[in-house]
DNA sequence: ATTGAAGCTATAGTAGCTATAGCTATTAGG
DNA sequence: CCTAATAGCTATAGCTACTATAGCTTCAAT
């Protein structure tokens, strides 16, 4: 059995963050030592390892519960987690492709910036006008940076 | 002049994101009708328009208070503005590797799903064990999205 | 026995808004 | 002129996914 802190260094996730993921029912309630800490087996390692590998890929919170109560039911069709990894996908398509936008503007800005006056100054000009910019950037709003 | 409604129309501001600006003191605080409602001069206008040009390029607000501190300035130097743009660069640019990264592992993860059951599951099963992974994916934590 | 690290709970803070409740002001139509 | 719809007002709470703080207890090592 593992102390939330071993728990955390094993999994690469700090110790408040599980005890977060435990208060909204991501994880179960751990069971407790004489002392009332957390102890911890092996499968909440794993559990916790698949919540912290589907963050780094950029899935919400939501989506991962999803995706781990799927994953509590081995006989089921996977279609549902290919769904949700899909979108995902998709999600992570789109960000790319305005990010691309928004770095070909910010690097047009950047180039064109003499080093003089702010009076002058392309960076400054370019935000205060939409219509120098080449592109349609615009960025993604409401969802996960990942 | 605009009222709140108008001015957010034209600029393509939500009006509550308006107070919320006029709140936090990015904007400052507008001229009010002898009813007590908020009226906006073109100043005004060229003013929220650059904060959303400039959020649209995925500065954050605290990086849009310098700049338009220094677009107050029109003597300075320009080379602080340029600074604060290079730096939104180089956040946009690691975020796209990180994200080109990303979807390569989640391309992977959706073409290999043969679509049976959850226990064969090449989604839930890469994502239960990162070894499974060819990149070094990572999400960028804490920033804004853009 | 004592000290320091690690654990506990509860609460508040972060970014950048968005939504709600409950009110008042303005405007267009009849 | 009156009314009803729309737009505005303030204040507060909620959103994601944590992170930080305060003030306490338990544990491991010396």
């Amino acid at each position: 059995m593992l102390t939330i802190g071993k728990l955390g260094a094993s999994a690469g996730v700090k110790v408040p963050t599980i005890r977060y993921y435990e208060q909204i029912g991501l994880l179960p309630e751990a069971e407790r030592s004489a002392g009332n800490q957390r102890l911890y087996s092996r499968k909440a390692l794993d559990r916790l390892a698949f919540i912290r590998h589907a963050r780094d890929l950029g899935f919400t919170l939501e989506a991962i519960r999803d995706l781990l109560s799927l994953s509590d039911e081995p006989d089921q069709s996977c279609a549902a987690a290919d769904a949700i990894a899909k979108a995902q996908l998709a999600e992570v398509e789109s960000r790319l492709v305005r990010l691309t936008a928004l770095k070909a503007e910010l690097e047009r800005m950047v180039v064109q910036c003499a080093g003089g006056r702010i009076a002058n100054c392309r960076v400054i000009e370019v935000l205060g006008n939409h219509s120098l910019c080449t592109t349609d950037h615009q960025h993604p709003e409401g969802d996960t940076p990942a």
